[in-house]
RNA sequence: GGGUCUGUAGCUUAGUCAGGUAGAGCACCGGGCUUUUAACCCGGGGGUCGCGGGUUCGAACCCCGUCAGACCCGCCA
């Protein structure tokens, strides 16, 4: 059974209506890791609704989050923002310094996020957590928080082992200046939460509205009883024992309502480089992932990859495969009755995957395929340069009848995008060569040269169609008794360098007949 | 130091929760295809399931130990 169903049949087991959550804090661009915390949550939805069970996705914005620091991406004159509730503060300009557009923050890298997040299917209740803090809807768990002070302190002390400060309170208040950092509490009468500031400035905040936030721990357990969320998957950084899921069950349960079940997911690395952060810059962005992989299959790596297993994204020869499989899967999936017990689990489960892949739920997955592989699709991407030759090219090769699909024409476009840019997989490219080299050259025998230099006269006048150049190929071949394979060995090593490749009659009639007479008249 | 996860063919992995003689894809090798030599079809080799113990009639799977890797324990998905 796939991860998704098995999460919503234990879920189910448990709780009623379902209502899956997950949460992110805008600090930064958003990450394909990011994804990873969307997706699999959103999977568990769509595996609720697919088993008839009321479900409702949630994506919760920790726009109430402080500014910790200023990050590598921006401007010194952030400094005067940190400890300001990201949703207080002004969009950072593409130089890092804060623009007076009025746009802020939070909004700045959500916007783009909540974009990809539609084209790969993916239609959340997106919940702001300022405006929770602003309808009041924390006020009755804060005033819990703070009548249980002592004990909520303590949980936190056992469980994670660190120690808090002898003045530590369950509710942070935003001071006079903006800035929810140096503001000492000074007393509490509900609503309101009294406070001195770093400027020694005397304030109060109304616990009903965003003049203050709890502190990470417990504003995720008061949300679980306030959303009512009954499956929230953790990154494995808040899974940790000690972590904040394991303070955030009593914490919750203290705040008088039942937590959802642990579940930890482990992170995306890219390939290579180790984790993913926004901090430092080491990411991918889902923008630019779906820029060269189409969703589905963005979608796919995600799903049948087990939830504590760690993914390895890679935008390099990996892709190809996880393309092809999938491509494989779709047109050729696993079937079959009176299977033994543990394959028809291996069945289920990749049958889950790609139901769970597909970007509009409940889709036939025969839809989202392009009856093309990658690599042939990057191959011909790389000599054909007008779209219509490759149409033409795979309808004659039956890889295609008639007009391309939409899921083609997309893949395509996609597929142009990686070649050009620096994630296309070295070993996939297809390399002209100036002339043939010695080393190559070497390995001519005198039969071989002699079929190069009677195709090169013919070259002068022929007609310059795949067809007929594949004709003369042939002729040639047979006129002066050479294998056919040897003919195309020895035009390979011409014209790319090694001894095998891609159709070569596509990639010579692609190129000019002054290119192919210049490398011809250069190494013979 | 404490903890979590992972370790199965050259590579990516399924199977571990409910124990019943290791399954797939890629790659590789061989064959076929008389316009596809990065296409397509067919076939093949390849695994002491990290290691050592234990429980069991039987262990990749359960238990104990051990090694290796990744990660978490201020913030991070």
């Amino acid at each position: 059974m796939h991860w998704a169903d098995h999460t919503a049949m234990r879920l189910t087991e448990q709780y009623g209506p379902q209502v899956i959550a997950s949460g992110i804090t805008p600090s930064g661009e958003f990450h394909i890791g990011h994804l990873r915390e969307i997706l699999t949550a959103e999977m568990i939805h769509r595996a609720c609704l697919d088993a008839k069970i009321d479900s409702e996705y949630i994506f919760i914005v920790d726009s109430m989050d402080p500014l910790r620091r200023v990050y590598s991406f921006l401007s010194d004159e952030y400094e005067k923002y940190i400890g300001y509730p990201l949703v207080n503060i002004p969009a950072p300009n593409p130089d890092g310094s804060p623009s007076n557009e009025g746009k802020n923050y939070a909004n700045h890298f959500l916007g783009p996020f909540l974009e990809s997040l539609k084209e790969i299917g993916v239609y959340p209740r997106v919940v702001m957590n300022h405006k929770t803090y602003e309808d009041g809807e924390f006020a009755e768990k804060i005033d819990l928080a703070i009548n249980n002070k002592e004990k909520i302190h303590e949980i936190i002390e056992n469980i994670s082992g660190r120690e808090l400060p002898e003045d530590w309170f369950p509710y942070n208040p935003i001071g006079s200046d903006g800035s929810m950092d140096g503001v000492r509490v000074t007393g509490y009468e509900r609503p309101y939460v009294f406070w001195t500031d770093k400027h020694g400035i005397d304030g109060r905040s109304d616990i009903r509205k965003a003049d203050g936030k709890m502190p990470w721990r417990v504003d995720w357990a008061a949300r679980w009883g306030i959303h009512g969320i009954t499956c929230e998957p953790a990154g494995k950084d808040h899974g940790a024992s000690g972590g904040s899921f394991d303070t955030g069950i009593p914490i919750c349960k203290l705040l008088g309502s039942e937590p959802p079940g642990k579940m930890v997911y482990e992170w995306i690395q890219l390939k290579g480089s180790g984790p993913m952060s926004s901090s430092s810059g080491n990411t991918i962005g889902p923008i630019e992932a779906l820029d060269l992989v189409p969703p589905e299959i963005l979608r796919y790596i995600i799903a049948r990859t087990k939830v504590k297993k760690h993914i390895d994204f890679d935008t390099g020869p990996s892709l190809f495969e996880t393309a092809d499989e999938y491509e494989r899967l779709v047109s050729n999936p696993p079937s079959g009755e009176g299977l033994s017990k543990k394959k028809k689990v291996a069945k289920d489960t990749i049958l889950g995957s790609l139901r769970l892949s597909q970007v509009n739920r409940g889709e036939d997955p025969s839809k989202s395929i392009a009856g093309v592989s990658f690599r042939h699709l990057a191959m011909l991407a790389q000599i054909k340069s007008r779209d219509q030759d490759i149409w033409d090219s795979l309808n004659n090769s039956k890889h295609i009848d008639g007009e391309p699909n939409e899921s083609l024409v997309g893949r395509l476009s996609r597929m142009r995008n990686w070649i050009e840019g620096v994630h296309f997989p070295d070993d996939a490219r297809i390399r002209i060569q100036g002339q043939i080299s010695e080393e190559n050259k070497q390995k001519l025998t005198e039969q071989q040269k002699l079929f190069l230099s009677e195709l090169s006269s013919e070259f002068e006048s022929c007609e310059w169609t795949e067809n007929r150049v594949n004709e003369l190929i042939r002729e040639i071949t047979m006129k002066i008794g050479i294998g056919r394979r040897e003919g195309y060995v020895a035009l390979y090593l011409l014209i790319l360098g090694t001894d095998y490749g891609p159709r070569i009659a596509s990639i010579i009639t692609e190129l000019s007949r002054k290119q192919i007479m210049q490398i011809f008249s250069k190494s013979l």
